[in-house]
DNA sequence: AGCTTGACTACTC
DNA sequence: AGAGTAGCCAAGC
């Protein structure tokens, strides 16, 4: 476990309802700029045990970039849900619902 | 211990 | 504008 991993556990833990967050975003406040990719990789791994809101995370332009169906269908229920509303491509007014910390 | 792999991003054709 | 490519860095094997 690194301190990366922590903080970045620590700022999707803090994502509110309603809105999100980008892969990048996350990367650098939680230090590391160009770590995006690790944000994917612990976010998806951790959610099993932390209970992360994974599907509060997007990517730079808001869309959802996942590869299983099933997660991306769930992904955009739950953003629904929450009052996120969605473009005609299913993607994330960034301006609108980006959460700055 | 070392190599492969990405729920990404930014830059270039 | 859309597609291809290279860089990135930690986790998994």
């Amino acid at each position: 476990m690194t301190p990366f991993t922590e903080n970045v556990i620590k700022l999707i833990k803090q994502i509110p309802e309603g809105r999100v967050m980008t892969y990048g975003q996350i990367a650098r406040l939680a230090g590391s700029p160009r770590a995006a990719r690790q944000v994917v990789r612990i976010l998806h791994s951790m959610s099993k045990k932390y209970r992360l809101p994974w599907h509060r995370v997007v990517n730079a332009e808001g869309k959802i970039v996942i590869k299983d169906e099933a997660s991306y269908h769930e992904q955009i229920l739950k953003l629904e849900a929450e009052g996120v509303a969605l473009g005609s491509l299913n993607e994330v007014n960034l301006e609108t619902y980006r959460w700055l910390p």
